[in-house]
DNA sequence: TAGGCCATCTGGTCCT
DNA sequence: AGGACCAGATGGCCTA
């Protein structure tokens, strides 16, 4: 263990509350008493413990001579241990010891760097799966597979060529998610976990049917569903001929955009299914109703995320088309919506 | 307080 | 030799 290396406190980096450091400073002593009873003995592979124990004799041996541990050659005979294969341990001298810790040093911010940018990248899948929230992140593990089953979902919107059923696809979306994020997700969609589990059930007493929302809410709801996907342009594109490109290509300039495949991609957040619910406010240029950039994007926010009774009767009974108006009712605030040609939008009251 | 999540350190392995 | 990647260990923070 490198702690052994450092049992010089001099030598310490200042890391030592990490990793094994607890476990090995109450072990120091049993180190010490071992390294004494073993002193004729072989060293038992460790490159650092043989540190520690020659540090002081060889203190100002020249680095540069590779030596090996005299110990080591010949037969074991200690105990029933076996012989020791692999490469010679060269003794560690002062210098050695000084480079083993800056390398060390080194591999550590390295470490740190590719973690932090694993997490960057992270950040960035978690802003384009649906219910981005900047205020309460998915997991680590929890994105990645809302990712997988985001992805699995808009391929079989694509391979079908149809509307999916929106239970199914929450279901799909869902897969194998924790709860909380399940009703995230749920959340996101206007559904409570109730209801997309059996049956959508309009509250203003009307009936979705067997898991296909009402049209107006179907339409509500996935006018930005998957829209990211859409092919710039491309008018006959299946995901835009059957309602799933509208507003997002719109506000965001079409879907496709390289954007999404840059590793630095900073551009609009695009949780295509938060419309409900509580809401983050993600608002991009002016608010003119049907201009493009005016477009609202709205989120789920933590601390309201409990599936939303009163939402699904907003959705049953907002009269749509271009130019509607109407009202979102959630638990945490009330949303005064416009549905125009590019889909809903909103603004927070 | 237990459990989940996370950041960090660390040593091993593989590759250049 | 050194960098990238990985997995295990550890401790801190937060929440139910």
């Amino acid at each position: 263990m490198l702690t052994r290396l450092f049992s010089d406190p001099s030598l310490l980096p200042d890391v030592q509350k990490y990793s094994g450091w607890a476990e090995d400073s109450e072990g120091d002593d049993s180190i010490i008493k071992e390294e004494d009873q073993d002193t004729q003995d072989d060293m038992d592979g460790s490159d650092l413990r043989g540190d520690s124990r020659t540090q002081s004799e060889h203190a100002g041996e020249d680095d540069e001579v590779d030596e090996v541990d005299e110990e080591d050659d010949g037969e074991d005979t200690e105990g029933d241990r076996p012989k020791k294969r692999g490469p010679k341990k060269r003794k560690m001298t002062p210098a050695r010891i000084e480079r083993t810790k800056v390398r060390r040093t080194k591999a550590n911010a390295r470490e740190r760097t590719r973690m932090h940018d694993l997490n960057s990248a992270l950040d960035n899948l978690r802003k384009v799966v649906p219910c981005y929230s900047k205020t309460q992140k998915l997991s680590k593990i929890e994105t990645l597979r809302l990712a997988k089953n985001y992805i699995w979902a808009l391929s079989e919107i694509l391979r079908s060529g149809k509307r999916p059923d929106l239970v199914a696809y929450v279901q799909t979306l869902c897969k194998g998610l924790s709860q909380p994020t399940t009703n995230l997700v749920a959340g996101c969609l206007q559904l409570n976990s109730r209801n997309f589990l059996t049956e959508q059930q309009c509250p203003d007493g009307g009936r979705y049917g067997s898991g296909s929302l009402s049209m107006h809410s179907y339409q509500y709801q996935c006018a930005r569903l998957s829209s990211p996907h859409c092919p710039p342009g491309s008018n006959s594109h299946p995901l835009r001929t059957h309602g799933y490109c509208s507003a997002y290509d719109s506000a965001y300039g079409g879907g496709g955009s390289p954007e999404y495949n840059s590793p630095d991609y900073e551009g609009p957040l695009s949780p295509p299914l938060c419309v409900n619910g509580n809401f983050s406010l993600k608002h991009q240029g002016s608010a003119s109703p049907d201009n493009e950039k005016g477009t609202t994007t709205l989120c789920i926010t933590p601390a309201c995320r409990a599936p939303d009774p009163a939402g699904p009767t907003t959705w049953c009974s907002a009269p749509l088309g271009p130019g509607a108006a109407f009202t979102l009712k959630t638990p945490c605030l009330t949303t005064t919506c416009t549905y125009t040609t590019n889909g809903p939008l909103c603004t927070m009251n």
